[in-house]
DNA sequence: AAAACGTTTTTCGATATACGAAAAATTAAC
DNA sequence: GTTAATTTTTCGTATATCGAAAAACGTTTT
């Protein structure tokens, strides 16, 4: 009967081990160039051992890459073939990209598209921005939904019990003096996101980064299925231009909600 | 001691779990719709059961999703970031689409990069064609190495023990009436592939389908790190154009190989 | 409606399987 | 050349995974 390690890990789901190889491919997805069987065993908590062997089982199927050098793991092509079946299948590419890049086009700025998944705000698509210094793309991969423009569009859209178990369970980090920090003011902002139909991020996430957000609704019921967002350093973030950016996007999320259709998003 | 059952599949690996999720993940990838639970068990060999838990695993963590209408599963968003962590690395969006976006705008035709990874010859990157029928994009994906232009290529480019074991496992399935059908043969086409610095493939793996191929190699020791090859249906190809095709192929294969410079690929 | 089928999901005990400690091999550091 | 720090292999044990079978659930048939 071992002590029952707190990992904070997401859910777990019934299979251990698979479990585990996800993390690890967490793991290397993260980290910023190749990383050795040890590092992955720290960052992981599982015994070099057990990585090892999980390793061991990706590579042989060409999920993660040895380099013969230094013997360090990166992701492997396979990975990225899987990853492009999820694309494929929801036409999301071909579909939604030109009109990103239509907005990207007028507004001069970043411009992405997020979902919703596992209390997670994820980036489908993106079209950078031409200014020399537009706001980073890489640091939007993945990030939390609480203090992000999209993301509290995109919990505007969830049903009041999924909003309860987020706002519950959701740990508010402060990455800045400005992020949302109880659950309170945040239930209070989404309301609030929900009324007026878009939201803002001004510096909650990022010092130095702001953004406007609004949502791309299905079609048949209304429900929120996406999050069309334009990013740009404090500088540029105009007060004046507000309604512009938003009707902007909107008619957008207009357009591209009505061409999705039936896609399952 | 059970009969040890004769998959086909690919390397094992230690962890059995992990493996058959890889099955699972790649069976889902590999259909064009939604599946079911019965039908992936069905694809894979594996108990409804079985397939069940390794499901329920995968989802747990958004690696794939179930569709509440029908209960099928499809591949998940959080599988698409690892695919963009792996192009991100290797920076090849980035580096190689101009140049495949040019080519294509000079020849015409759908152009695409691919490397060989574990026997197959894996796509990385692709610019479609103008023409209103261009080659099938889809098709290309994931195509065996022996039967295409990419694929003679990049076979080209492995050491003869790498070679030799390559060509004493494939399959020779006949694609069509012209496909290489004995290992005597793709050697002796594979060294004639290496000497002339280019492949063909005139309908060996699907009718009306042709490609010319050229090795985008290692700056540093020459080896082949990928191919790039234009495909289009047969009328379109003409015996007299294939000296512009090869020297703009290579011309950008070049340019290609010097810019990746240390990328590992 | 009820019944008959085909699903998906849950439960549970046996045993094959993945785990972890520790040793061996390999590589890096000094 | 010795020491230290890796990565890889081996192996006995505990346990996590498997598969059968049953329970829920949905759909179609009579």
């Amino acid at each position: 009967m071992p002590g029952g390690r707190p990992k904070s890990q997401a859910e777990a789901g019934p299979v251990q081990s698979v479990a585990k190889v996800l993390d690890i491919l967490e793991c290397i997805g993260a980290g910023k160039g190749p990383v050795s069987v040890s590092e992955i065993a720290r960052a992981t908590g599982f015994h070099v051992s057990t990585a090892f062997r999980l390793l061991q089982t990706l590579a042989a199927r060409g999920y993660v890459e040895q380099h013969s050098a230094d013997r360090s793991y990166t992701l492997g092509p396979r990975i990225f073939q899987l990853g492009s079946a999820y694309l494929e299948r929801s036409d999301l590419a071909t579909l939604v990209r030109p009109h990103l890049e239509a907005l990207r086009d007028v507004l001069g700025e970043t411009v992405y598209l997020t979902i919703f998944r596992q209390g997670e705000n994820i980036q489908l698509c993106k079209a950078d921005g031409q200014h020399v210094v537009s706001a980073s793309a890489r640091a939007v991969e993945r990030e939390p939904a609480f203090c992000t423009a999209s993301g509290k569009v995109l919990l505007s859209g969830l049903a009041a019990d999924e909003l309860a178990k987020y706002a519950s369970s959701v740990r508010f980090q402060a990455y800045t003096p400005n992020t949302i920090s109880t659950k309170a003011k945040l239930l209070r902002e989404v309301e609030l996101v929900g009324k007026q139909g878009y939201a803002l991020d001004l510096e909650e996430f990022a010092l130095d980064l702001c953004c406007v957000s609004v949502p791309v609704r299905n079609p048949g019921d209304g429900s929120v299925k996406a999050a069309i967002s334009v990013a740009m350093p404090k500088v540029r973030f105009k007060r004046s231009a507000l309604r512009t950016w938003v009707s902007q996007l909107q008619d957008r999320a207009t357009l591209i909600s009505q061409q999705l259709g039936l896609v399952a998003l």
